[in-house]
DNA sequence: CTGTTAGCGCCTTCAG
DNA sequence: CTGAAGGCGCTAACAG
């Protein structure tokens, strides 16, 4: 028995394929009595309704939304943050009845799908940089998050004001100050950054939260060299690590480090206190996201909290409603213990 | 400028359209020096290749692969076992050009997709019983994790065996005992089983540790009775912290609890500590899973390890390879801090 | 309210 | 290597 088409139907039930279409697909277009007529004698005959992928061809609709993510599936779906973001995301596409395709930023190209699918979320700017031109290129509607493209409505968050007040709330003249970032050179491993050219400086948020603590390092009246910024290349456990033991390693001890994600500041603060130094005492530590997990920890972590989840949801409703408007959104400072 | 379309370059380039579709499709039906022609004339006019959509209706044959998870993609995309599996999963289907597609298993339906997908990888026993009939009817490949489908290759760890080792290492005779397990009985919230109907017992993993627990239980002479087992509805904080509460707050407090997973045994413990508790000296913790997390805390948590990359990597390969052939995969004891 | 028809864009055969 | 033709399964427009 092979599977059933709307035309085999139409002849089985005696009726023309566009009653039967229209029985799927527009109500109003027949008697309703007509209607559960043929819907039951569809459920009976075991036909589950028109095929979807001649519905995408000939509708152009898939009911499909991509969600590119700034780096490999690999990485990003473990990241806690990227997933809480997903959830949001996923929240919303479900409740419009839109699925969910999850795609990588290091992909070579969107060809592979930009035919069918409804449109794009944009989560960070892809590490494949020919992806935000294809993306701009097309015309479906495209979202993006945590950067910008031209044209496109974009959510963000002031990442700079951001750095600028959570570092403003651990410094003190006179601190020893060092800096865990993300990305801000392109190096494949965890590294100092010294006089090496910075990596998108325009475009990447890592780059204005970097501007937020200089506002506010410079405010104190303090100065952090290039060879007190590590650049990790990913928001990952093994990278925090080795940042985390060059900078507790390196002499003299800086007795404040902002870090530009959660993860690599509870894996800094693990690292302290197994080497037995007093948090907040010897050493202030200042995260940024605000992921669950740092809530668990003790001491508690002094971070910005950004509401991923809400960022997800804005991001698909903003898809969805096909409006060109830009937002950005608030975020909250939560000052725990590791700044005393 | 409107998309083109094959037959627009075909015109433009004066060849015949089978010539286009060859040159990207099938590059044995022309010469090399044809194709390469072909291939940079479509890059300087900007057609990137045959329309996607219409690929996938004329062959069947999307590139898509669709992993169905247990529950909304809300609450498990957020869990670290569920994420690391996707990351395996990703992992094989992006060396296979491949994409991925996430469904959620208290969907009403697999029919929006089952058109277009070129097949389907099931990780957990879909909350919706109806997915898994859908599944298990239509005939594009199935691969299911953690369960079985009847006739489709499915891929498990021997959840009995590991929970009666890790049980066994924890267990001394006289203990008192308790569980926190997992959708156990059908209950929206957090309780203790007594007597209620059990749910799934046949075919849930869950039931499987409990029979675990329950034979090493056994072996040591000691009973639990329904009330010191809990079941918590879903493998998250909130829950775990609720169950985590009630179990610590019984009378007489047990000195050993076995928990279902890592979330639940992680919050009970920091929950221990934050009341205490001297773990193991007044009560020892077991989990289940072998979260990344697990290892950052102290005192160490004592629990299995089995390897969900690893899971999602063998479970898109046997999908992908079309094999009808399970398999079991191995676990690792760890035996930390918490059961002393 | 129903039936007919012309594609959506492509792939594959087949004869040349 | 080409050109033509027949669908893949459906929907939208139009005529009745």
């Amino acid at each position: 028995m092979k599977k059933l088409t709307l035309k085999d139907v139409a002849k089985e039930l005696g009726v023309s394929t566009a009653t039967i279409s229209n029985a799927f697909n527009r109500p109003d277009q027949l008697s309703a009595a007509k209607r559960t007529e043929i819907l039951e004698a569809c459920k009976k005959i075991g036909y589950t309704g028109p095929n979807r992928a001649a519905q995408i061809l000939r509708k152009g609709q898939s009911n499909i939304v991509a969600l590119v993510l700034a780096d490999s599936l690999d990485y990003m779906v473990t990241d806690p943050v990227a997933s809480t973001f997903i959830q949001g995301v996923s929240r919303v596409l479900r409740e419009n009845q839109k699925h969910l395709l999850l795609y990588a930023g290091d992909s070579e190209s969107i060809a592979d799908v930009v035919d069918f699918v409804d449109g794009f979320i944009c989560y960070g700017a892809p590490r494949n940089a020919a992806l935000s031109e294809q993306l701009n290129q097309q015309s479906k509607p495209v979202v993006t998050v945590d950067f910008n493209l031209e044209g496109r409505p974009a959510i963000n968050i002031d990442n700079e004001k951001a750095s600028y007040e959570i570092a403003k709330a651990a410094l003190k003249p006179g601190d020893h100050v060092a800096i865990l970032g993300l990305r801000l050179i392109d190096s494949p491993s965890t590294c100092r950054i010294y006089d090496n050219p910075l990596l998108n400086v325009e475009s990447s948020i890592t780059h204005r939260r970097l501007d937020g603590y200089s506002e506010a390092l410079k405010e104190a009246g303090i100065t952090v060299d290039s060879d007190w910024i590590w650049s990790l290349p990913e928001n990952n456990v093994v990278y925090a690590v080795q940042a985390a033991k060059e900078v507790l390693y390196s002499q003299p001890r800086p007795n404040v480090i902002l870090c530009m994600s959660d993860i690599i500041a509870l894996e800094l603060l693990q690292c302290a206190l197994s080497m037995g130094i007093d948090v907040p005492g010897e050493l202030k530590i200042t995260g940024f996201d605000g992921i669950e997990e740092a809530s668990r920890t003790r001491p508690y972590l002094s971070t910005v909290c950004q509401s991923s989840v809400e960022k997800g949801m804005q991001a698909a409703n903003l898809l969805l409603s096909g409006e060109n408007q830009s937002m950005s959104l608030s975020y909250e400072l939560k000052l725990g213990e590791t700044i005393g």
